[in-house]
DNA sequence: TCCTATCCAGACAGGTCTGTCTATTTGCAG
DNA sequence: CTGCAAATAGACAGACCTGTCTGGATAGGA
């Protein structure tokens, strides 16, 4: 999961930055119904009606999370040096790798945050909806760049096999993850 | 997800049955810590005495989902017509399909409880455990009787498409899915 | 200096949760 | 018919949850 929030910051407040880390931390490590509100402004030193003051309810702090998370990993692609399209896939489809070998690893948020969340139109299910168009739109255009025949069908597997290595990474074994990440590339795409 | 739980059934008592499969129901559908104990005895029809009866614990009552569920799922893979390697993993990665377009799918349950159960020590994620390295090596062995150069790996991959697409059919589009399980064999298996 | 916005500490209400207990009823085996 | 096992309804304790509220402390700008 993408950990540097604390800098670019959206909301300008110490208490506010201090609340939504302890939450992002919590929310992720032990999930988000398992964690309440009087834990999350304990840890993070700050009252309860500050809190109140900053988010108007649990279920607002519980998005803004997962919105920050979404907007964290759009941002480290964008970071992205340019290449080529084939690259770019590849540097994308790494940073299931970088995640994973540095440790502490505990799923994918987005699918984490939405085993809890079955109602489809909530706001927190419409973010995850959102970021997964994201990821999938992204990968496509770029298969379409590279000349893939299929690059809709393509974007879905990779986007597939990112979430399935994902959770390999938790539940089972997060070393041999970033060597299944290139075989499956390898696989996935046409040779040229 | 399988649903013909309340045929072979054990623990032979009707009470016993019947919350089993309400907790079933409304552990799959709403999440586990989101469904209560008070909920599950009244859509049982049961009293509270007579669940704790049969139930030492709720997490007691959790892990005999998940495990019941892990039995279902291998005793319909056992009920598969034998056939030659490679048909038998079609038709084994055929059942995600299967379970998608049959609507209500709201994710695999045990990827949706391994996300509530951060603990990897724990019973519940111990049963999850047995079942992925059951599904892996059900995989391999039959990848290896295929002549798979790699059967190790190709099973991780297939075990990683699998959970992926079943978060697709839970996120995305179920429509879609079954092309994709189909497409996703020709890509990852050795062409012959 | 004073005013205002932000913060802290914590009590409180109203609800829900798990698990225990009492007291009664049902139904079947001997 | 008797006796026992299992079921019922529901009160209860103790903990935890979210969200509101009061009251006082702090700090920076006019």
């Amino acid at each position: 999961m993408d950990k540097t929030a604390s800098q670019n910051d959206t909301g300008a407040s110490a208490a506010r930055r201090r609340l939504l880390d302890t939450a992002t931390r919590l929310f992720y490590t032990e999930g988000i119904r398992a964690v309440g509100i009087d834990r999350i402004i304990a840890e993070a030193g700050v009252a309860k009606a500050t809190f109140y003051n900053h988010f108007p309810s649990k279920d607002d702090l519980v998005l803004t999370y997962i919105k920050e998370q979404d907007r964290l990993g759009r941002d480290a692609v964008s970071a992205l040096p340019e290449q080529p399209p084939r690259a770019m896939i590849s540097a994308i489809m790494g940073r299931i790798s970088a995640a994973v070998v540095a440790g502490g690893w505990r799923g994918c948020p987005f699918l984490n945050a939405a085993a809890e969340y079955p109602d489809p139109t909530s706001a927190v299910r419409q973010a995850i909806d959102a970021r997964r168009t994201w990821h999938h739109d992204v990968l496509r255009e770029l298969l379409l760049a590279d000349g893939d025949p299929t690059p809709s069908v393509t974007a879905s597997l990779l986007v597939a096999l990112s979430d399935g290595l994902l959770e390999a990474a938790y539940l089972d074994d997060p070393k041999g993850v970033p060597a299944l990440v290139a075989e499956a590339l390898e696989r996935l795409l046409v040779r040229r």
